[in-house]
DNA sequence: TTGTAAGCGTTATCAG
DNA sequence: CTGATAACGCTTACAA
């Protein structure tokens, strides 16, 4: 392991300058003696210490990405393809910020606290569901986070979704292509949250169209294959709708797996509309028409976004919201 | 930020004494300072600088787990549900066994190499495809590393699949359905790798029928859906052939969508078998059938092998090789 | 059983 | 423009 040390001692300098020219402090240093330093640096390889210059300025670059393990779906989250969209903008501009990415679940707040102390986290970007314990405990402290995709509270900052106006869009689309009684179908609903947002898009549809709501339209089921297949078949019995809005394309892929195991063909028999417009929305057949929003590019955003906290806390924004659309596809059938 | 030395003034011991209890150096300290000093630290909240400790034990108990950026394809790796169940894996052992996982795309050698300095890298998980170069330079140097699913050289430390028996059992179970002429469809094939030992596979059991492989039977593709979708559009022109053996589900699911696209239907007019088992194969219509590996499980067995190296180099093992099984579904049917 | 002191590689302060 | 020197929080001989 070369040092900066050694790349001193071979160019017959005191450390301190071998440090600034490192650091870009220019002013500071001759032209020259850059010049020298750089040549030495490149052919010694050295390569700083971060964890020695994380000690001293007890800032590590280094982002924690946080998932909440919650028990029951055990490994959910890398599966789900919209997490790895979300982490591949994150990843990107992460990197190409200068910043690491350290990639964990957690149990408990406890856990997250940690975590945060034991590596000097510069930030948190955090996915999934959080118990609110989790928003006050780090509104106590200085560490810059953010939420993505998370059912939260307004106070926290957080990349948003026009989530309304997607389940509005999704649902307003069916209406027009003649349907009248339509199915809701997403995660239990929180008070608060991305969900409850998307469901008052549904109701909005609905009003517009002189329509009501009704309990029995709504089913809550947790993202995973087995369970939206499950529910699928479910559903199938039911003879009494023609058209379900999924709040999540790998939802409505596994209801019209479900469907068609109950011999109930979509868009023939019940039309189905998505949220997401992940890749995998292209590889059902029918293909599904869905609420496109821009996955990775809100990756991006997140990452961007508590980068211009963490480097300038006073002109970096709260929240951002990003805009959806309806994209047509093969899955929503036209009532004659 | 609460110190060592916080807790030592606080109980009024030195600081060595409360390093001792903290890293387990029992005998060296006696029980009723071990019980005052854990007091004292769940009192204080003190956590551990990591940065620290690296600093001055040189490792870092972080792990970095890299794909390598193929500029074609970027931000598939996160994309690739594949890599979603294969760090689900890698994750959750890292993390009981008290590593730290840092995520990262390379472009180039040297990028990885800085980062196994910049960090002191216990250890290294490579995923994707490489150059050999790579290879060449990590050997040369003693941080463990190990890679999963890449297309690779036997001198390699790496977690296998019994890939030749995978190929095989896929394209015996349509030959046994009574298909004889079966198209293969993956990534480009590698001189050395997984994807010419599925290949091999599938000679096999063209072989054990009497059947020969022929050139224009196998197709190159990249992973993608957009890619795979095209192919089945194109392979939908052929009429000399029954069958497909792809050697990923997510191309399977492509082609399904291509060739429906054009009107061919699996099963009916194309039989079909993937690789993987992921989740996709029991969402697309018809569900796959496809060749079983526990994915995340790779991930954990990794994890686990890397870290046996790291702690105990002389008895750990250089390769393993996991299971393969075929798991039938609906996307073959039985010619008469 | 406990304490002292040096040192890991870096940055920052201040003096030359 | 350049260089001592201290400090970051921790571990580890070695000493008491």
């Amino acid at each position: 392991m070369v040092t900066i040390k050694d790349v001193a001692s071979a160019v017959g300098v005191s450390p301190t300058t071998v440090s600034n020219v490192i650091r870009g402090n220019a002013g500071r240093v001759s032209p020259e003696m850059i010049e020298r330093i750089n040549k030495a640096i490149e052919e010694l390889g050295y390569t700083p210490n971060l964890s020695a210059r994380a000690l001293v300025s007890s800032s590590s670059h280094i982002i924690g990405v946080i998932n909440h393990l919650v028990p029951s779906e055990s490994g959910g989250f890398f599966q789900d393809p919209f997490h790895g969209a979300l982490l591949s903008g994150i990843e990107e501009t992460l990197r190409q910020k200068g910043y690491y990415m350290m990639m964990r679940t957690i149990d408990s707040c406890a856990d997250l606290m940690s975590l945060l102390n034991n590596w000097n986290l510069d930030g948190l970007i955090l996915t999934g569901i959080f118990p609110s314990e989790f928003f006050t405990q780090l509104l106590r402290q200085d560490t810059p986070f953010l939420l993505v995709d998370s059912y939260v509270l307004d106070e926290v900052p957080q990349v948003r979704l026009e989530d309304r106006t997607g389940g509005y869009l999704g649902v307003k689309h069916l209406l027009e292509m003649g349907h009248r009684r339509i199915l809701f179908c997403g995660p239990p609903i929180y008070e608060h949250g991305v969900l409850r947002e998307r469901y008052k898009g549904y109701c909005d549809a609905l009003q517009e169209y002189g329509l009501s709501p009704c309990r029995e339209d709504v089913y809550g089921v947790e993202i995973g294959v087995d369970r939206s297949a499950a529910l699928g078949r479910e559903l199938a019995k039911r003879r009494d709708y023609t058209a379900i809005f999924a709040t999540a394309d790998i939802l409505a892929a596994g209801l019209i797996s479900g469907l068609n195991d109950e011999g109930r063909h979509v868009p023939e028999d019940i039309s189905v509309v998505g949220f997401d417009d992940l890749n995998i929305a292209r590889l059902t057949s029918p293909q599904l028409t869905t609420v496109h929003q821009d996955v990775t590019l809100r990756g991006c955003a997140a990452a961007d976004m508590l980068i211009a906290h963490i480097e300038n806390k006073q002109e970096a924004v709260h929240t951002i919201t990003m805009p959806v659309r309806l994209v047509e596809r093969q899955s929503v059938k036209r009532l004659s």
